[in-house]
DNA sequence: CGTTATGCTTGACTTAGTCAAACAACCCGT
DNA sequence: ACGGGTTGTTTGACTAAGTCAAGCATAACG
């Protein structure tokens, strides 16, 4: 805990230094930093009210209140009273105001991409991506959506990677076990019938969550495989959402029962399969992977 | 291009907010931001000079040296004059400083603490990793040193994942080439003799940049196989570094030929391939992937 | 040994940002 | 409709933060 707060501050100090370097920009214009985030937040929405815009961008009431006012007197803002509540004015940028936005805006476009220019394309990509992982985690819209979808290109491998590496560090599983993996998922991909076949893929903004296989074993038999849900996305039901999912395919495609195998010590999946009605039908120790464990045959009889 | 700058600077206006919040809490402390951004520092280095300082710091150096005056008056600092430069001072926090800068510094960790106390420790690494990432990107010391190591647990499944994701992409190669990738390194990985077959993974900071195998052919002919460098780190040499670690080890093992198969338009890795030495012997049109390449076979001779 | 650059200080400022008071309009319960 | 509390906005009176240029002592360089 305390090294991830040290390396969130050394983050912050490194961050207000590049932001810095970025609003040195703004010295040589003739609009304030909290100028030009009005003029921004203007630029950018509609019927907004002068409480909202302080609010956003924590601005004292009565210092945007002095900056709106030069702005009107500027002829670069218009407000006109709001029909619903005449105390507020609904705010907006002139032709004038959008004119004196315009080569701000542009300066600060150029000024990243003069700074980011010495990336390679993918190292920018790369960038935005980070940047958009601590948006999404710190904004933490708890409830964004994320989609069950087909695997693409690369997320056979990365359902290899990742049971490897979170067996590896939850389970001390050794490397016998990413070879099991590598050699389902990689049969999977090098031949199956999709009608009787699938991989599901769990994703978020572009980040895999989690995926769930379903092989045939035999023509009445299917088999679940490979069900796995990554630690920072646990406990949103999505591992239910894949059971469901492979279970409706299995139901679709024919099949009598399906079958899985799991180990005793993965608690959560095993909850999972006892909610969607799996019934344990044998179990045997074992130390395929290294641990001791006791190894579970689950069975289910499609309705 | 366009959108990356964008995304940056969503990521910009929504960063600067989530600092204002965590400055916040300065407001009850005695000290300004800049000011405790000046005893932070004097708090985490040693012999530094007002100069490196404000320049680190971005402070003006009579704003600077008035807050030091400041704090020198309030015993917080002492200034011996510097012994090399006798208009240099030295700077230090006496103890009455460092005592005055432990509740702050405190105070900013429990802040950061309540924010990111919401996640669960998984959600925490991955923030403090993709911070991690942008300043690594940013920051970009180009030269700090990437490590050539054997695999770990997930690693086979990256270089899959990553082999198919990117032939994807930059060649459109379809499932199929993932497959073959995922048969390679699975039958490695479940069975290999350490003392003639290796895999080394390039990595830097915890991401993994490349990665390249050697296996037995026969007795004497040795096979290099899966060469990748992540686009973000070409340039670097990595590739040849990790051909070059192939061919020690192979000599070592006792090997006399390596031999390698490549497809003609993976230029980057042909370069390499020749500069070690290797020589074309073969080459034959295929569709094995999905569009139409020459498939080449090269062999190098050990001496 | 003179010239120029650097480290730091000081005085004289401007700008940015805060605080509290005030007022009109709204909201809510009666 | 009325009174009490709240909200949106403005204003005056401030304080703190930050800038700029001049100046002095020392160092660096040819």
């Amino acid at each position: 805990m305390s090294d991830r707060i040290a390396a969130i501050r050394r983050f912050n100090r490194f961050y207000t230094r590049w932001i810095g370097i970025l609003q040195e920009g703004l010295l040589r214009s003739r609009f304030s930093l909290a100028e030009t985030r009005v003029l921004y937040e203007l630029a950018h929405r509609s019927d907004a009210a002068a409480t909202e815009l302080g609010r956003d961008l924590g601005l004292d009431a009565g210092y945007l209140s002095r900056i709106l006012a030069q702005f009107e007197e500027d002829g670069l803002i218009a407000r006109v009273p709001s029909a619903k509540d005449r105390r507020r004015s609904v705010l907006s940028l002139t032709n004038e105001g959008a004119a004196a936005f315009a080569p701000l805006d542009e300066g600060a476009r150029e000024e990243i991409a003069g700074l980011i220019g010495g990336l390679a394309a993918p190292a920018q990509d790369e960038l935005v991506g980070a940047m958009g992982r601590i948006e999404a985690l710190l904004g933490a819209d708890p409830t964004r959506p994320y989609v069950i979808r087909p695997p693409h290109a690369g997320d056979i491998g990365w359902v290899v990677a990742r049971h490897g590496a979170l067996y590896a560090t939850e389970y001390g599983f050794d490397a016998r076990f990413e070879a099991l993996v590598a050699a389902v998922a990689g049969a999977f991909l090098a031949e199956h019938d999709p009608a009787r076949e699938a991989c599901w893929i769990a994703e978020r903004d572009g980040v895999n969550l989690g995926s769930v296989f379903l092989v045939r074993a035999s023509d009445e038999l299917a088999k679940l495989r490979l069900l796995l849900v990554e630690p920072a996305a646990r406990g949103e039901g999505i591992g239910r959402r894949l059971v469901e999912e492979c279970l409706a395919f299995a139901r679709a495609a024919g099949y009598r029962r399906v079958t899985l195998w799991t180990n005793d010590v993965l608690t959560a999946a095993r909850r999972i399969y006892q909610q969607a009605g799996f019934q344990l039908i044998r179990s045997e120790p074992h130390q395929k992977f290294g641990p001791s464990i006791v190894g579970e045959a689950w069975e289910l009889v499609l309705r």
